[in-house]
DNA sequence: TCTACGGTCTGTAGTTGATACAGGCTCAAG
DNA sequence: CTTGAGCCTGTATCAACTACAGACCGTAGA
């Protein structure tokens, strides 16, 4: 019959399959983030692939510090179809702002510490330069 | 007479220079973020410069994705200089590991975007590009 | 077939990291 | 000497989770 419809996933293994939090899951779905998904006899979640991408999406976005509501803007390009190309344009720049914003921010970090902790030679000393340079970035 | 001792700073004074909220820096003191600050005789807070810059470096931290919890592990490096520079090394490892991962991530969101912003013809065309391109970066 | 175990459900409480507000006091410019 | 801006404390509210309680389900092994 070959029969390889989606197969459905149960809550724990969304979970696993995204590394999300297993109440996190409950709660993006309270919050509109995540759809309600379809439901078994029994009143079971049940999920699939496209449920992993939105939520691997969703959580990569908080890892890099944007907030539900911008992510929820993201997300209702994909959810509103019915948007024109040149709307989904407009959002899509300010968030490509927001990232090069971010980037250029950790990047000067980035030199800051790896500069400081190759200069640190390792030894016992109170008056390393990795600290003074922490508050100097 | 010179007297260019430091100026102090009342609250609204420090929350100005840094940008940070005002009931936020009573926040950071109570949770032991920042110092609980000398006071006037009539008990209102006194900064300086110090604090002004460890707030800096708090919020720039925070904004980057840092818990307070990580925050007070590289402020303890400040607070205690009797750690050898080995040891501070190796915060300031872990630290810059974080900071690369987040650059990478941050970076391959923004190649997908901007390649997909300029590729897009802002054209009424619900088949965007940009949108597929979001959930498969 | 029974039972143990791991998973599901809902609702609600607790945590972290802030932010806001109330009610009263203080300081300094006009 | 008033008035407005700022200070104080305590507490409430918010966002984004995270955990727990109590009841139910489903399936693998004895």
């Amino acid at each position: 019959m070959d029969n390889r419809s989606v197969k459905a996933l149960r809550r724990i293994d969304l979970a696993r399959a995204t590394g999300c939090n297993l109440e996190t899951i409950r709660y993006y779905e309270t919050v509109g983030i995540m759809p309600d998904p379809p439901r078994t006899a029994k009143g079971y979640r049940s999920y699939d692939d496209t449920h992993v991408r939105r939520l691997k999406f969703v959580m990569r976005s908080r890892d890099l510090g944007f907030s539900l509501e911008e992510i929820r803007g993201l997300l209702g390009l994909v959810d509103d179809r019915s948007q024109t190309c040149a709307q989904v344009q407009t959002v899509a720049e300010t968030h490509l702002e927001d990232v090069q914003a971010k980037i250029a921010d950790l990047t000067r970090i980035e030199r800051v510490l790896s500069e400081t902790v190759a200069r640190c030679t390792g030894d016992a000393a109170p008056e390393c330069a990795v600290i003074d340079a922490l508050l100097e970035v």
